[in-house]
DNA sequence: ATACTTAGTGTACTTTGTACAATATTAAAG
DNA sequence: CTTTAATATTGTACAAAGTACACTAAGTAT
């Protein structure tokens, strides 16, 4: 049976694009390759797909591999088949995102030696990246710009309580504009997804803000109510 | 260079899902396969990507190969990459979906001998599929009925010339749901992208409704409204 | 002329979006 | 203790969009 399936010396890989948001900055996980082609270069984190691996079960495996994050869950975005992506050879990637929060996360550490390290960068000044790479970031940008206003991925991204002003920032550098203070708040609170908490915003020296949280269970309720700005 | 990369024997290949619109009812193109494996059984027009082209361009190739329709845009919109979704072997697949009007199109007709024929099967009750393709409509499906609302797709659906009745019939299908006839034209029309034509429809044995066409180049000056329901 | 079928239309109400600026609270500095 | 500086918090009026709802108009067939 096996035997009718021509043979092709063709690949599969997965590349992630895993958005972090820290001190003010929306930043993007890289590594610094250690292999052959593009060997030093910054690269977004992708290997390639094992023969008897689904394609979500590899892009978790590789992540952990390239970068030593562990059980985030990712969402598959595009897939990218030009002929000449890879220099070594036909190379077709399914690229997925994910977006989290930075100081959830453990410490970064390549478990392969694929990689040399892995590390944070901002996404406002990223350098020019491996392969179609920096292709692929920009699909990915863009993806998220959308479905923040449909969908609350940005809790993802901010600690478990954050304050108004926080989610505010967030959403204004990924949207890339600015949004008026009171109608974001009122927007915000009214979607019914967050949870005011008891507790204060510390060790700021001003004023200091009512802490939230996103209440998951209130989300649960709601089916896909939309966001716009 | 070439050899750096590994072999394996895996395969990508494409399937795609085309939407048309006709005497009421929403279709999908299907094939009859004329090829091992579930030789003789319904399967969305699929088949093996070539090594020295880009999917896009496979995704046009195999669509023509296997009914004969040529030019069509189509957008990937997800990858499937199971393991065992083939049973001859690892195969993973692009799914990428389009929509058109049935009757500008010419006769549907397989171009190699891996498809017996093509033709436009009812969405309604649609027939169990070869491999997972069941999955793959039913997630095109779903993607198009989001998309319905905010892109004006549903025009590629429908004869150049049509009527409001018949475009809010094509969005009842989709969407599956009833809509207020009075609020649906109030939209529309104020949605700037019909052009009113000074004809009316032909041949009906009651009043003849106006005709309305798309207008491309009213819809190229919105960057993306969105049209809710 | 009548009956039948679909086309076509308007209004009141509700909800949502948007523009806009003053006061409140806290910590730090003096 | 007073002042300053920084950010938090709040409301209102207006505009735009969504929604519910039912009758008349026009053309065809008999």
């Amino acid at each position: 049976m096996e035997a009718l399936l021509p043979k092709f010396d063709s690949v599969f890989s997965i590349d992630c694009v895993i958005f972090g948001f820290d001190k003010g900055e929306l930043k993007v996980l890289l590594i610094e390759r250690n292999e052959e082609p593009f060997k030093d270069c910054l690269a977004l984190p992708g290997y390639l797909v094992e023969q008897n691996e689904s394609i979500d079960f590899a892009a978790n495996r590789i992540l952990y591999e390239l970068t030593g994050l562990k059980d985030i869950f990712m969402e598959q975005f595009y897939t990218f088949g030009e002929v000449n992506r890879h220099p070594q050879g036909r190379v077709i990637t399914v690229a997925y995102y994910a977006i989290l929060r930075l100081n959830a996360t453990k410490e970064l550490k390549p478990v392969t030696n694929y990689a040399k390290k892995a590390f944070w960068h901002p996404v406002a000044n990223l350098p020019e990246l491996a392969f179609d790479h920096s292709q692929i970031f920009a699909k990915a940008l863009q993806k998220i710009k959308r479905k923040i206003t449909y969908q609350p991925i940005a809790f993802e991204l901010l600690p478990e309580k954050f304050t108004l002003s926080q989610l505010q920032m967030l959403y204004e550098l990924i949207l890339n504009k600015k949004l008026d203070k009171r109608n974001f708040r009122k927007k915000m609170l009214n979607f019914g997804i967050l949870k005011e908490l008891d507790e204060k915003q510390k060790g700021v020296s001003y004023r200091a803000a009512k802490l939230y949280k996103f209440d998951r269970r209130k989300y649960g309720k709601l089916f896909q109510k939309e966001l716009t700005f």
